[in-house]
DNA sequence: GTGGTCTAGACCACC
DNA sequence: GTGGTCTAGACCACA
């Protein structure tokens, strides 16, 4: 998978929600060791410091631990990871229907856009 | 209303989306006279430079025009209008697929997720 | 004959660009009487204000004079008005030439350009 | 070389104007970094907020882009200058061949002049 | 050191 | 009073 970077916001933000998403979907599971700063830092063809600061925000954040020597892993606390997902969850379509709202649609009117927009895309 | 701003996100760049969404939305009908850039600028709260910015990348995506001395006016080309609408909706929903794709959701499932919480909030 | 404004420079410039040239290039003759400020101003869909700021400059330019009363004309100066032509010739060709050598071309390689390109043009 | 300006028209667009005539005749090479803004504001010798300004502008044009931190380069895509250097060669065409027409030149006559004009300074 | 943003304040041309 | 431009100077995030 290729990382793509938006140009106008920092790109440890970038790095830190990409991982973020990593995480609470499942691609680096509970517990799990993740790859080095360096292989992180070459895999997302960024500098290792840019990839340090992400790394250092997941870790505030309580996503991920480090152990001295042994590396990052990913925290073990499943409702951690839980509720950062649902965070997440809600923080999406919250902002959706705001959007939509802008727009001046009601949130019925946002879901039966949405749901001719994905029927639509089929 | 009251305006108000991200904090991370440039203020000029909110401004810009603001009133996008006001003209997209019709709360400034096409031809209509803008308030002017001092008037915005005490509005909101903020420099009238900062306005004068916002309102000049307005002009350049061609959403509102200017009247030597009389004013900014909103563009009577109201299918550019549709089309800017068109184009926010599209970004909108796009996104909204997208973010909920990271958290391993197909479209579907977003939907689904989307209902639930439309409902819920009743 | 429409009259048409760039917006960006200021109306009454182009007002007494438009005028100067329909004088050197003979729409009006030396001595010949030009329509009213009003007239003219409703011609070019202007403020009279503006039109009259126009005719002030080129009056103070000498092409054209007043007789109280009786309206403005055109100066019976011919040789003011070939000297003015001369000008507005000399100008126009040196700006070619300058905006072209800013693209890299000598005034030879200029000519031979405008050359091809009238000769496509036809 | 002197950097100097007309004081009729912004100075932003000045520079504008200056830096795309640099590009697209390979002054600045395609991919060439540009100089900081703070140094080619020193070098015109205008406020950096201004040249800040003209190179935005640029940039909506697509004739640079910006790198966050590393400076700001001019665009790789070859055809996009080349596009840009038509488009001026094109308006500098017309520009000429429309003031000579406001003169009462026809574009062979218009032809004709430039040659003499051309030959006699020689 | 790079670009980016914002404020404050002033001045100008135009109508 | 309208928009437009410019300067000065400060502060921030990023790498």
């Amino acid at each position: 998978m290729a990382w793509q970077f938006d140009g106008n916001r920092p790109i440890y933000a970038q790095l830190v929600e990409h991982i973020q998403y990593d995480i609470v979907s499942g691609v680096y599971p509970p517990g799990e060791k993740l790859p080095s700063v360096r292989e992180l830092a070459t895999l997302a063809a960024v500098n290792p410091n840019t990839m340090q600061k992400a790394l250092a925000e997941l870790e505030t954040d309580g996503l991920i631990f480090t152990q001295r020597t042994a590396g990052r892993f990913v925290t073990q606390d499943v409702e951690a990871i839980r509720q950062a997902r649902e965070r997440l969850s809600q923080s999406i379509l919250q902002s959706f229907l705001q959007s939509m709202g802008h727009l001046g649609c009601t949130p019925q009117q946002s879901l039966e856009i949405l749901t001719k927009y994905v029927e639509g895309s089929n």
